[in-house]
DNA sequence: CCTCTTTGTATCAAAATTGTTTCAAAAACT
DNA sequence: AGTTTTTGAAACAATTTTGATACAAAGAGG
């Protein structure tokens, strides 16, 4: 499980990012101020941290300073518009930055593009009893290995990576199948009712796999 | 919750703006004049200003010439009819403009075009125990998931986005049911009546989404 | 109280969307 | 080349959503 660090000294603000980041599967660690979190990270690994700029005690960037050499990737959070901001968190090493207040979606969106710019994506994904390992293309329910054909298993990590998140059938093409986006006629295809219905039998997602009429699909726990 | 930076000398003008928005749900913040504008939005962030062109110490359109860098919307309200300053708000880079004395539906009918435009729309709409996660497509009464069909939500979400106003069928029409707008006869369906039954069932909301007799319906807490 | 207008509700069929089966073409593998 | 596997098209079935119809209930005004 990806650890991510969040240091940002609004309590609300923190407990709405801890609360989704680990909806979405992630191993989060909140921390109220720059001092603690140089501390926690002479003792600790981790793989992403999101940071505030205005803090108590050390500052966004003065941690920024210290973090460089670890290299762990870093979004600033910031509470300034001004351009200025922009461009000095982003010159001080920082990967991203969001300006508050900011979309959850677009925040996880962020993180995703971050750890795999860094390959910190995990190669062992898990829903429930089901577990992808994404480098051996192998994947088990339970204890017994499940065999999916290559566009299965490709939209089975879509789901996964994305769990609790709509996928509407747009941007599922999008990402399954990328050719198609051009052609004209995606909504005359049963492809993905295909694939979905696949996917369905042969891992009993009946009930986790969820139909969001006129909409997508959503894996859901 | 979206942020508004109320500009505005007048104080009974400026009371009756946040009065309104607040209850609209915006999180509002009014100032009485350009300088302490500024200053404020050093180090805050905003999703839209409402802005007065006739200020004490900096006006209006200096003012603006500030805020076009960060690139925040901004809505003129201007006690001046003529032409000139309507021009002239709107090409140094407002949104929109009101002439004083404005109804406060137009003004909140604005204000949301402009958010939209600006794709400052919040994913996620709160009234009461009910929670709209409009990126997800899901509802939730209290903690327990409630699902809408797509009209149903679109009309659900107009409704909070709207809450506290009185929502007239036409307007209500013209929102949910675009299309049925040019066709003739919108006073012979029952469409919208069978909608606003289906949430109120669905949602408990019986005594929330008030009838409006011969006008339309309201959300109102 | 009566009438007219407007709104609420139950029922049901049409329309839209999604699910399923079958099967042939394409791709991958011997 | 022959076999197997994967993929998606086509056709059809099932389901869900939607709105029409018809009638009941409620409000307004005399």
């Amino acid at each position: 499980m990806l650890k991510i660090l969040i240091v940002e000294d609004e309590k609300p603000i923190s407990d709405l990012i801890v609360m989704n980041l680990t909806r979405a599967g992630y191993n989060c660690t909140a921390l109220y101020d720059g001092e603690s979190a140089a501390d926690m990270l002479e003792t600790n690994n981790f793989d992403l941290i999101l940071l505030d700029i205005m803090l108590p005690k050390i500052n966004g960037y003065e941690l920024m300073e210290y973090i460089r050499p670890m290299n762990i990737p870093v979004i600033f959070i910031t509470a300034k518009a001004s351009l200025d901001d922009r461009i000095k968190g982003l010159t001080s090493g920082a990967e991203d930055y969001l300006v508050k207040p900011f979309e959850i979606v677009e925040l996880l969106a962020r993180i995703n593009i971050v750890l795999r710019r860094y390959n910190k994506t995990e190669s062992i994904l898990t829903f429930k009893d089901i577990t992808v390992d994404t480098e051996n293309h192998i994947v088990k329910k339970g204890d017994t290995a499940v065999s999916l054909t290559p566009k299965e298993f490709e939209l089975l990590v879509v789901f996964i990576r994305n769990k609790n998140i709509t996928l509407f059938r747009d941007r599922l093409y999008e990402l399954v199948w990328p050719e198609l986006i051009y052609s004209d006629e995606l909504s005359e295809t049963r492809t993905l009712d295909l694939h979905i219905q696949r996917l369905r039998k042969k891992l009993a997602l009946k009930n986790d796999l969820k139909t969001i009429y006129n909409a997508g699909y959503r894996l859901a726990e």
